[in-house]
RNA sequence: UCCUCGGUAGCUCAAUCGGCAGAGCGGGUGGCUGUUAACCACUAGGUUCCAGGUUCGAGUCCUGGCCGAGGAGCCA
């Protein structure tokens, strides 16, 4: 006979059928004449059986020499059983043996992080590894399913780049042939230009900062989605980006409920998420952290701790406005009557997590962003495209970029972001 | 870049005042008719990160180095 290959996540849809399952020794258990095996395929674990009265039963050896890790296949009829974890087991009839695995150095008990980060490649098929990265697609998904459906054009922005967005210090430089080149820390100046011609736009991409930074919150390549919508203000950005977290957060709670149950995600603080978030001024802010006992003095950034008191002043995510013109990026657009300041936007997510979105409402005056290249010191040639921008029917525009992995470690409670991303690149650390 | 802590079996850790190198897990062998990180018995397994120094004697003390972790600044 046939046997029907099937994942794990549809074993429950073929109960009281022949099925062939696919994957890996998870673990294995044995009690006289029983043996258990958890086979693990991608999609999902499932306890598999073998029963014999006889000792010297075949299956029996094979099942012996098998390791953690060792791939393997097996046929046989799908029972319900509520002893089983999830609720179905495999009695295998047959089972086929592809590769013995040897010394699989992670053992279901604890290791240190650094070892873990040594056996990246191995420790994504751990149980939570795996469910954070799941939840990851899920939240790529949403995103992607959020603008989409309102319209927006995906453009994608290079990513090697002739210039400095932010600051030149944080640029990670490269060979462009017998130039220099930088990998892009942001689409967003490429996405002004790409909004006056589609009216709004997005890019999802990589982008490298090779800042010297070495907490929980930074990587060195990470993941922003990034929209920019012509004749947009503050205020509407503000707005879409309240749409957008509520949409993730709903696709997520709905769709990856099991992922966060292995996480142990306690996911009340993020079902009372509602609009609107708290909106403060940066001057209001301050004021704030003041009385909570913070040493911050005007002019001055958030730091962690600062990021951690809002949070615990506010139990919804938080959008803080209007910050010092001289903290933020060269195309920030000044607050009417209130030229020190800007009109850009921080979210702070709830829990303590910190800034997840960045962004604002961009120069649209040539003669502003002329001045304010200046005062940055910029070299006017590279950015003479983007000062063009200015000459041709130039509108206020706004957008703002979410860090994925930020948001991904606030929607799983993970403390680090280096488990939110396969392949983590951090300061001291490029391999695997 | 700065501050703090750490490096002992494959892994996680212990080793009192400087005095015989130890446990759990994992591996191996055997047992057990429903296990849930199964359990029970036995068993193999060591360049104590590296180089130098002090000492009768160093995993332990001193000097230098390497590697890692936590935090700060900067940022999404």
């Amino acid at each position: 006979m046939r046997w029907k290959w099937v994942y794990i996540e549809d074993v429950s849809r073929h109960a009281g059928e022949d099925v062939e399952v696919r994957g890996w020794l998870f673990n294995k258990r044995s009690s006289g004449k029983i043996r258990f095996l958890l086979i693990r395929d991608g999609t999902g674990v499932l306890q598999a059986t073998i029963f014999s009265p006889e000792k010297c039963h075949p299956l029996f050896a094979q099942f012996d020499a098998l390791t953690q890790e060792s791939s393997l296949i097996v046929r046989g009829r799908v029972r319900q059983d509520k002893r089983a974890p999830g609720g179905y087991e495999l009695e295998i009839a047959d089972m086929e043996t592809v590769q013995i695995a040897r010394d699989y150095p992670i053992s279901p008990k604890e290791h240190s992080t650094a070892f873990l980060m040594e056996h990246r490649h191995l420790w994504l098929r751990s149980r939570k590894q795996h469910a954070v990265l799941q939840v990851r697609a899920e939240l790529i998904r949403a995103i992607r399913d959020f603008f989409d459906g309102r319209g927006f054009r995906l453009m994608d922005t290079p990513i090697l780049t002739p210039s400095a967005c932010e600051g030149t210090t944080t640029l990670f430089e490269t060979q462009y042939f017998d130039q220099k080149a930088f990998l892009s820390q942001s689409g967003q100046l490429y996405n002004e230009a790409t909004a006056m011609a589609f009216g709004k736009v997005y890019c999802f991409g990589p982008t490298f900062r090779a800042e010297k930074s070495k907490t929980r919150r930074h990587l060195i390549e990470f993941w922003m989605v990034e929209p920019e919508v012509a004749f947009a203000s503050l205020e509407d950005i503000i707005e879409l980006a309240e749409d957008l977290v509520l949409f993730i957060l709903g696709r997520v709670l709905s769709r990856r409920r099991q992922e966060l149950d292995i996480l142990e995600r306690d996911t009340k603080p993020l079902e009372r998420i509602k609009k609107p978030f708290p909106r403060i001024t940066y001057d209001e802010a301050v004021q704030l952290l003041k009385q909570k006992g913070s040493a911050i003095t005007w002019g001055n950034d958030f730091g962690a701790p600062e990021e951690t008191m809002m949070s615990e002043i506010f139990d919804l995510p938080v959008c803080v406005t209007h910050f010092p013109a001289a903290i933020k990026a060269f195309y920030m657009q000044p607050a009417p009557e209130r030229p020190d300041v800007v009109l850009g936007v921080d979210m702070l997510a709830s829990e303590g997590f910190g800034e997840i979105i960045g962004g604002g409402q961009r120069i649209h005056d040539l003669g502003l962003l002329e001045k304010r290249l200046k005062e940055h010191n910029l070299p006017r040639q590279a950015y003479e495209w983007y000062i063009d921008l200015r000459q041709y029917g130039s509108v206020p525009h706004a957008g703002f970029g979410l860090g994925v992995e930020r948001t991904l470690a606030w929607l799983c409670r993970i403390k680090h972001i280096r488990e939110t991303i396969p392949f983590p690149r951090l300061l001291y650390r490029i391999y695997p």
